[in-house]
DNA sequence: AAGAGGTACAACCGCCATATG
DNA sequence: TCATATGGCGGTTGTACCTCT
């Protein structure tokens, strides 16, 4: 959505009273929404001079923050711009359920999508969602008690509950602390587009001695995600074991590990396959 | 048709980490 | 070692637009 800009929000050039303090903060630096002029000016310097210094964009009295802001949210070749769908909105619960708020590495894992964007998207909607449906399970709580088996873990997020019965051919369910992946973090399936320089984790995780060829890199068209996934047999020892050392940031970034590990256990017959739709 | 309330989203704020002099 | 600048991140706010009554 594309709104006019304005400047009556969000800065000194809405509380300068009089036109003379007015031009004084448009001097100082401007706030509120990009003009297309802005933008064009922004994007113009960027491609040219690459995004080294925010501060240094000339004839934009905007700060780097804002600058930065601007290119990473908005103008980005690179970025989606069509509305999220099903398949990322599960992903986004999925990574924030494992992740917690760190949307910028969410954002790292959903190529085109902003962590600004997901932020908004999760605190608007799904956010929203899973405090009505909280609330449901909380008033059924109250008239009917949970028959839990020892050992059993009710599921404390409520957005797993809604995921669940919104899919009824969802995988069966696995350790709390796992994501309900869709087999896939992207959309398409079988994507390779991957990182052309291997993240220390890659490194540290390829030198271990598994899966090297499954977890290796292709070639990226760059904006750095680190996506792979070229079929067959994830080594799910490999996930146990960083499991094991309770490191879910080395898990999650290994290029295709987890997801894949996972259509392993939800389709161990076909887990190759399964990843294309 | 109009007002109220809700929703979506752009962008600011404050804090923190890192780089540089 | 310290001070300052800059960039990155998550939380939050404000407003245009949409939907409902």
């Amino acid at each position: 959505m594309v709104r006019k800009p304005i400047t009556s929000r969000h800065g000194e050039a809405a509380a300068a009273v009089n036109a003379g303090d007015m031009a004084a903060a448009e001097e100082r630096e401007r706030k509120g929404l990009w003009s297309p002029e802005e933008d064009e000016r922004l994007y113009t310097h960027i491609t040219r001079c690459g995004v080294s210094t925010w501060s240094s964009v000339i004839g934009l009295r905007r700060s780097g923050k804002s600058c930065r802001l601007r290119w990473m949210n908005y103008l980005r070749p690179d970025l989606k711009k069509e509305p999220i769908t099903d398949r990322e909105a599960e992903t986004i619960i999925s990574l924030q359920k494992l992740l917690g708020n760190r949307w910028s590495v969410i954002a790292a894992k959903m190529p085109g999508r902003t962590d600004n964007e997901i932020k908004n998207y999760w605190n608007s909607r799904i956010r929203k969602r899973q405090t009505a449906a909280a609330a449901v399970a909380e008033s059924r709580a109250k008239t009917e008690p949970p028959a839990l088996a020892a050992g059993d873990e009710p599921c404390a997020d409520a957005a797993a509950v809604e995921a669940t019965a919104a899919a009824p051919s969802s995988p069966p369910p696995i350790a709390a602390r796992l994501p309900v992946f869709a087999c896939q973090l992207l959309d398409g399936g079988a994507v390779a587009a991957t990182q052309s320089s291997p993240t220390a984790t890659e490194q540290l995780v390829n030198g271990a001695g598994s899966s090297e060829s499954e977890a290796s890199a292709g070639g990226n068209g760059g904006g750095g995600e680190d996506y792979s996934y070229s079929g067959g047999g994830v080594d799910g020892d490999m996930v146990r074991h960083l499991l094991a050392l309770d490191d879910l940031d080395l898990l999650i970034d290994v290029p295709g590990l987890l997801d894949s590990w996972e259509c392993e256990l939800y389709y161990p017959e076909d887990s190759s396959s399964s990843m294309s739709n």
